[in-house]
DNA sequence: GATGAATGAGCTTTCATTCAT
DNA sequence: TATGAATGAAAGCTCATTCAT
């Protein structure tokens, strides 16, 4: 059924289009005709693979955010020793700055914008979820040193948010002033800082 | 005789109505008519006391910011130890949460979201000199604690940018889910990481 | 009765007030608020004395050309040769330029295109019975020409609109173009010519 | 395969309705809704093929100037004897006066009333090439009379201008009032009366 | 009488979505 | 399946007019 193939690989080509505007415009400047045009297609045909401007914005969200979490996990899934599996993460973060995926980062926050608006109204884009999974990820990774008596006990439910919210701030930060600091640098601070008041 | 009128307080009046509706519903989702409604008045009365809806977001965005600022520093100046004041920072970031104005508190998202987007086309809200300004604030605190000898030597640029990324992260988090962490225990375990860990 | 004098003044004053502006703006590119402000009164003030924009615009245009009316029969009533009389309504014409009045000569062509415009929905400016009365003044004066031998017999009526129209139309291409012609000298021109073609 | 539609056609279809609709209100209050009513189309077409009210303005101006252009040089082209050229010069305005361009002659007036207004802001109607062109293609044919001896010498330059603007100012009392004198008599003594003058 | 703050109808323009081809 | 011409709802903004003082 090559047929299949194709459509869903014209989905995802309409999916990075879209992914490349949102970027760059936002959700209310982005017009689906920029979108097609950038995905060298006619207006109409977004319709045939996206039921409105909404969905494909969802679509576009999650599609962004799996390829940062492929990016991540693929790092360290190799890896078995719990504090190393955190350092890699830091490092994956770090290394997502080298990657095309960079080119993106300023996305992260229109998308998040967008998910904090209008809470009632849409909740389309599930940010809760999106961080509870983060949290969980790396909260396990404590929990982990901990039970192999490589970090001091601690609220690891408390400290796997403070690592996100302190890597989320500083990227924030970054994207608002480029120059103020040098992110792979402040990402290694953070990590040192967090792993030296941990470890046992 | 004409009519008498407060400008300055009705001025003040529409711009309480304003960040009212720009938090709920974000910059482009807000009609002028909400505004109007929301602060009971008719919609060319908006403009009789501001340019246009990119001037009331600005303006709104000010104000807001303005709230916080003065809520903060009034913790903090009588407080002559460097160590006490970087403290009386944190708690005030905590009790913020008390005062009417964390009902807000999302609104900073928005704003911000909206500062970031459209960097090029119109810089109308200066996130750059903000996070400057915050960052300096915490930085000055740092420095006379190191010159006190009451805190080790450090990079106290990157501390400082570390120090506000972690409370806007955990900030963000919170607003995303008001159930998954207490704030005020957020912010307390991070203020003692922090002190403790550049503590002599 | 002072009151009714000051009143007559003030309703004067606005009306001045009121001509520069729409002549400079045009009917609908003229706001209330210019003319108050022009007039050194507030806006409600010029409801005073006139009730709406369209009545406003209606006193500009009569009071307008009452000035040039009267700047006109004011160089010919002590003439009594008809051929002189002729001769002096071209050189009042020509004179009016040297006036003040010709700051506003410009406003003749936009009173002239409201006039025309809407002229179903509201006859407001009644330009035929202003055209109707040049032309009759000069009509009348031409038949006395003839009358007295002065001039051959011709169709007065047409010849008097033929007058009256190169008067307009010379104007008209004098105010698109003040340097493609000393109106001057065409006005000159045009009355020669008359002249000179009716003469016995 | 994408409906196949005669976009060029399309355009001259709205610019014949936006002619009909500015003639008869003027630029200010012909409103968008307007012309798309009277064309038959939908407020958001008229979009689809001009940026906006002015451009469609200036289009169905030079348009409208187009078709009287083209009725006056089609009459005039073919002969060769300049004097015979003028009278068809004549002809070819009185003419027009019998086709169905004369139903919209009323515009003339607003668009020139539009072209003269606003002189600084945008001078979006190039009224001064306009008349210009007409001044010259009658003063090079009152040269060319008096080059093969037809004409005696006069200023053409400022006859030729007599000539249009007599041509203009009939026009002008005609619009006000039709029933004031019959167009084509008044443009036959005119004619009469400039080549009779002029003849040596 | 004089004022100007307040108003809302009404304008141009945008753009997601539809649908005939 | 792919298209883009057509659409009209919706939004920001203007300004003549009103009216409380």
């Amino acid at each position: 059924m090559p047929k299949i193939i194709d459509k869903k690989q014209k989905k995802q080509h309409i999916l990075k289009a879209a992914i490349e505007v949102f970027a760059s415009r936002g959700f209310k400047e982005t017009k689906i005709a920029s979108i097609a045009e950038n995905a060298g297609i006619g207006k109409g045909t977004v319709y045939e693979y996206f039921k409105s401007k909404d969905e494909l914005f969802q679509n576009a969200f999650y599609e962004f955010m799996d390829e940062i979490n492929t990016a991540i996990t693929d790092k360290m899934y190799t890896i078995v020793d719990p504090v190393e599996k955190l350092r890699a993460f830091f490092r994956a973060c770090t290394e997502i700055l080298d990657s095309p995926l960079s080119d993106f980062l300023d996305v992260i926050m229109d998308f998040w914008a967008e998910g904090i608006k209008n809470k009632e109204k849409k909740p389309q884009i599930d940010l809760k979820s999106m961080y509870e999974e983060y949290r969980l990820m790396i909260q396990n990774l404590l929990d982990d040193c901990i039970v192999e008596k490589k970090f001091i006990k601690v609220d690891t439910h408390l400290t796997s948010s403070l690592i996100i919210g302190a890597l989320d701030g500083l990227m924030i930060q970054w994207i608002v002033d480029k120059d103020v600091f040098d992110l792979k640098e402040a990402i290694s601070l953070l990590r040192d800082r967090i792993i030296d008041s941990l470890k046992i």
